[in-house]
DNA sequence: ACTGGCATAGATGTGCACAACATAGTGGCT
DNA sequence: AGCCACTATGTTGTGCACATCTATGCCAGT
């Protein structure tokens, strides 16, 4: 029996509050909490069944992260990503993947395919402007991609920016022609099924490295800023 | 006179924290704090003159970040890192560098050269076995070429992952020949200031990501873990 | 009608008291 | 003498009351 709750090394209070923590991480992530909105220490210690104090723990780790930001007097606000510093971000996610190519853990698991191709369905079949379904099945996309990768520091370093850059690709996912991008994440879901099926860590790498750039480039376009701008570039 | 503190939109509590959060880090990573040290909340707080409540949220930001856990009823160790770990960080930190080549300010200020030519000599006149005076160097050493990065993004992954391996470096200092590792770290500055007279960005990248498989071997030797071995990787 | 100041409500920040927990030392039993 | 249980001490974790701060809306004066 306390086997069941001694299994890894943390203690019971900072379990408790990583689950919190991963929790609220996947809201803002999943535009349940879009950028701007306000988060309220009672509100969400009252919901997880906690008291403040701890509550304020997870949401300083979160701000910790770049993902909220607490204003005295006003609230815990959900933070947007500038897009000088969305490029930043996007570039760099750009050399972690093409890097990753030589550090996966081989063979692929298998179930993986069949992962990838379940996801695939759940975004064809998302009704018009679901962006919190797109923003769940996006989590359920890449988080077992980059689970691939063996080096741990390099998967955390790719989980932490995938987590810094998607809740402003959801929100610019409305000014995109919804069937056609649906389409294209299809696409792009298939091209990784044939990379991981034919066992090419480099190209596997590769396919993930240029997905990343036409995020960057569909992202900027959709918070207005045109291809060839500086601030998306080529 | 309102100017003065509010330059940034850091509240002032944020300021506080953010401020003693960069002193513990920097106590830590000059192995003033050496690994399994134990910290304690009031003490800290009675030091910087706090309550244990901020001082809490420091400490779970330096938890958050793996350099210390807290641990119910014991305290909040310093931790160590594992080799395999090590070598983990190690390896990313030579795909950042290699990559950062296509990502510095350019031209290079002309005062980094006279800063390093003054590190060169605080190395070089250090005396025999003092770690603590070494990590003080190292951090005048490395921060300043990383701040040389222009994306954000790039440096700060390269700072954070420079706090997380620098202690074990120090760490592993004794067991290795006092003069010659001094010698051996003067050269790479020497190094470095001739990539950075040169103004070859590409080069000064592949230089720095040079001097981290050099820092990876050694320090692996240094914990005992030859070079060939599986975790220490040629 | 408009504007300026003020009161108020509600949010985060801080300090403190107590609970939960781990460790070391001590004393008694075998 | 050795071992076990217990107790004392010191640590982190939690909850609460209060301080501080911001934004809003009301109200009086013009």
């Amino acid at each position: 029996m306390e086997g069941s709750r001694q299994i890894d090394d943390r203690s019971a209070a900072r379990q408790r509050a990583d689950a919190i923590y991963e929790e609220i991480r996947n809201r803002i992530c999943t535009n349940r909490y879009p950028p701007e909105t306000a988060l309220h220490e009672v509100e969400l210690a009252t919901e997880f069944s906690v008291s403040r104090t701890p509550m304020r723990r997870v949401l300083s780790m979160l701000e910790h992260d770049d993902l909220v930001t607490a204003r005295h007097g006003v609230g815990t606000i959900v933070t947007a990503v500038e897009p000088e510093r969305l490029v930043e971000v996007y570039t760099v996610r750009m050399i972690l993947a093409q890097a990753a190519g030589d550090y996966f853990r081989l063979p692929f698991p298998p179930e993986s395919i069949q992962r990838l191709l379940e996801v695939r369905e759940v975004f064809l079949g998302l009704d018009e402007g679901d962006v919190i379904g797109f923003g769940d099945a996006n989590l359920q996309y890449y988080l077992p991609v980059i689970d691939l990768i063996e080096n741990g520091c390099l998967r955390e370093m790719h989980r932490t920016l995938f987590y810094q850059t998607t809740r402003m690709w959801l929100l610019s996912l409305p000014t995109m022609p919804w069937a056609e991008t649906m389409a294209a994440v299809a696409d792009e879901l298939e091209e990784l099924v044939r990379v991981i099926k034919l066992e090419d860590p480099i190209g596997l790498g590769l396919v993930m490295r240029n997905h990343i750039f036409m995020s960057r480039r569909r992202v900027l376009a959709g918070l207005g800023i045109a291809p060839g701008d500086p601030r998306n570039p080529v």
